[in-house]
DNA sequence: CGACGCTTTGACACAACTCAACAACCGTGG
DNA sequence: CCACGGTTGTTGAGTTGTGTCAAAGCGTCG
């Protein structure tokens, strides 16, 4: 695959094959490469903006802020992830999305979009489709936070973490670089940060996993997935044409 | 408009202007009217059913079993609600979907759905949205379950229900017949089945809300709202064509 | 009438939160 | 090079929210 391809068109056709006028049509609709500081928040809760992005390199928290000034992160956007899609389509975007890392990101217009899905019906499934991935995910998500306790629910996030990175190539051996404090973990699996500390612990003492630094590394990625009740996604629909 | 009109072109016509031949086949999709009894379980989590389904009547309930045994309710499908669109797209289904009371649905092809893509663009965009506005409604759980307490939790249900019910004429003046008991609330709010009776103990107690037999009452929306950190739904784009 | 499903209540246990203090780490500037 | 402040991680003690277990009340239906 060419470098210059982008990598949301990369990751749609790793499960849904696009001919060569739709991975046109998908280079353009994006902008090109804008880079983002780390810190900084591109998606604000509330506001009308109808831009999705894709994220081209870096780590993102895509989170919802309550009333009472909670916060629960929804997901943290990896390299090829799309942020913001449904943001698109309701009218306001229902949560705010910041850079974690300096990062870059492409915007896509969705004007564009529509129009678009009237060329190339098939991209329209297929951008359906990576909805209900991350539709999928969120699930899960609020399985874990409302059914499994403290312990459980960490392990099970780093696994799927795991398989996430290694995807795109970010994970080698049960091993990635992980830039989230325990403050952004806690806000992600509805913990407090220190009882994420503490959890930690728990997790290094028994020898299944070490976050040190930035670097998480899994020792035992059975027990953990044990421990967790982690069942690996099997890997998912192709859409034929 | 008419009565033979299927609940979902009336559901996505309220948002999404549809022209004559896309509402006609979007019946064409569906399936005649399927009666589900009470306590049927009409998706199968992990299952590879191509269908989805629209409840036409009665309310359902879908949710993801754990490999622990627990239950995690994602939404109490009612009138109207899509059921089992993402189990289109990915392979298997993620979740399971049973029937609350006696209910009716009818089926959605999805070969059919994927043709008629190509046929009528706008309502791929149609149900994409559709899908979008799903998912907004996992994410405001998930934020929910993470992060407010049991009574805000609570509260903030019996709300959201009540404004999804309202959208169908099903809650008047506060008011709607519900059919869950205190184990589906509790699955669905990440809570004991007992403490779901304690805190409705305590919202009844203060005045805000009952549940009696079927029915739930809320007696003072402001105060709820203010508890439960409930922010009103403001209506939802409408996409133009 | 009895059986069953659901709700209600109490006593107790335990998981997770809060507060408070301290330690380690980092980049910055003197 | 070291001193500094800020950020993040670590730990302890005490509190609170929620879960567990057990038992009793209530309605409904056969």
């Amino acid at each position: 695959m060419k470098t210059e391809s982008s990598v949301l068109a990369t990751k749609l056709n790793t499960f849904v094959r696009l001919s060569e006028g739709e991975r046109r049509c998908l280079e353009q609709m994006q902008s090109a490469p804008i880079p983002v500081e780390r810190g900084v928040e591109f998606i604000h809760q509330g506001e009308m903006g109808n831009v999705a992005y894709i994220l081209e390199s870096g780590w993102a928290c895509s989170f919802k802020l309550l009333p009472d000034g909670g916060r629960q992160v929804i997901t943290f956007p990896i390299p090829g992830d799309c942020v913001g899609l449904r943001s698109i389509l309701l009218r306001t975007a229902d949560h705010s999305v910041t850079a974690v890392t300096d990062a870059v990101v492409s915007r896509v217009q969705v004007a564009r979009m529509l129009e678009v899905f009237s060329e190339f019906p098939h991209l329209a499934a297929a951008i359906l489709w990576a909805t209900s991935r991350d539709e999928a995910m969120v699930v899960e998500h609020l399985a874990s936070v409302g059914r499994r306790s403290a312990l459980e629910r960490t392990a099970h996030f780093f696994l799927e973490l795991h398989d996430r990175l290694n995807l795109v190539d970010l994970a080698l051996d049960g091993e990635f670089t992980c830039p989230l404090n325990q403050y952004a973990l806690g806000d992600a699996l509805g913990l407090s940060a220190i009882h994420v500390n503490r959890v930690l612990r728990v997790l290094r003492e028994r020898n299944l996993m070490t976050l040190k630094g930035q670097v998480v590394k899994l020792h035992n990625v059975p027990e953990l997935k044990q421990l967790a009740g982690y069942e690996t996604p099997e890997e998912v629909a192709v859409l034929k044409r």
